[in-house]
RNA sequence: GCCCAGGUAGCUCAGUCGGUAGAGCAGAGGACUGAAAAUCCUCGUGUCGGCAGUUCGAUUCUGCCCCUGGGCA
């Protein structure tokens, strides 16, 4: 494109689990002046390598990745934290006069960089915690009906069902005196700043869902072969984490988690993690689909190096 | 070879006192604002093992056959 501002070019590659994102991004990065930023909300934290596919240290040699590795366990991360690490290695690319490579598979962080966020008040754990008594002791049909008494909007809009979601509706109320849906608004008002680069958005959507599924089956297979069952392990040998925890809750490691509980084999956890790695795919396929001005990629071969490099050639710098 | 129990949706099964059937899981589609690898919504026609008989009508009853599991030889 024959850049209609001045603004930066920033190049995004998103895709499923398993579709070759790393690897196409390493190809990339050593053919063309890109730093590689990881979009992801697993390879974030330490201690978590197997599971969360995060690339081998002899890979990451050749190809550094930022925004991975560099969050505990323990820590719930955020998608407007995201935002501002992001900002801030972008930036940091920028500067010395490469272009950010932004690789990986979580959606929202995507969309969070280039539509930005409302001003809601952070997380508040003593908040989430009365609300999940109140949901224990009566039910989330109770904590619907508070957040509809003040905040009907959202309370029409959050299904009933959802508690992740009437549980933050109520937390932003709780916390701020004001409503979600107000605040999305005020945000809509105000017309966001204008984003300070040109996010291109390339995505590796595999041509048949099979091929997808034969790649989960047998990345999930390798991975306990690398030992992933030792690292869940190690992860509650620290004996401060739980299976309620964001990290732990990952695809995988909460399967090996409840097998180590005894809930189920160890055939039963294969399937199952082998499932929820298709379902997140899935989801992540959905998110493609509507996805605006996308460049469709089919795989992470030579060819699809060769389109994109293609493609950085015409795009003026 | 004989006896018993089964053969119903991709899988595990329920059910029809005879009027062509439904759950869970899987799968598919969708949503998505500080947990997002999370959380949630929607979607169920399949020779009811095969052939024949009884019947207005059989997946359901009867007979034979095939297959699977268990038991006895």
């Amino acid at each position: 494109m024959s850049a209609p501002n001045s603004k930066p070019n920033v190049l995004c590659l998103l895709g499923p689990t398993a579709s070759g994102k790393t690897s196409l991004a390493v190809d990339l990065v050593q053919r063309y002046p890109f730093q590689i930023v990881s979009v992801d909300s697993a390879q974030i934290y330490r201690q978590m390598d197997i599971g969360t596919g995060k690339p081998k240290p002899e890979i990451l040699k050749r190809a550094p990745h930022r925004l991975i590795d560099f969050i505990d366990p323990a820590v719930p991360y955020s998608a407007s934290q995201f935002r501002q690490d992001a900002f801030r290695e972008i930036d940091d690319i920028l500067g010395v006069g490469d272009t950010p490579l932004l690789v990986g598979g979580t959606m929202l962080y995507f969309r969070v960089l280039r539509d930005g966020l409302a001003d809601l008040p952070q997380a508040d754990p003593e908040i989430r915690a009365e609300i999940e008594k109140l949901a224990l002791e009566q039910g989330w049909e109770a904590v619907h009906e508070s957040l509809a008494a003040v905040d009907p909007d959202s309370a029409a809009r959050i299904h009933p069902n959802d508690p992740q979601r009437l549980q933050r509706a109520l937390e932003v109320y709780r916390v701020s005196g004001k409503t979600m849906s107000s605040l999305h608004t005020e945000m809509q008002a105000q017309q966001e700043a204008k984003l300070p680069y040109n996010l291109h958005f390339f995505a590796i959507q595999p041509e048949d869902r099979g091929v997808l599924h034969r790649a989960i089956q047998t990345r999930f297979r390798q991975m306990l072969e690398d030992g992933l069952v030792a690292e869940v392990q190690a992860l509650r040998d620290r004996g401060d984490l739980s299976h309620r925890l964001p990290s732990i809750k990952s695809v995988g490691y909460r399967q090996v988690w409840q097998h180590l509980d005894g809930e189920y084999d160890y055939e039963a956890m294969v399937e199952k993690s082998i499932i929820a790695t298709r379902q997140l795919a899935k989801r992540q396929l959905t998110w493609l689909r509507s996805w605006p001005g996308l460049h469709i990629l089919r795989d992470s071969s030579a060819q699809s190096v060769q389109h994109v490099l293609k493609y950085m050639d015409t795009t003026s710098i």
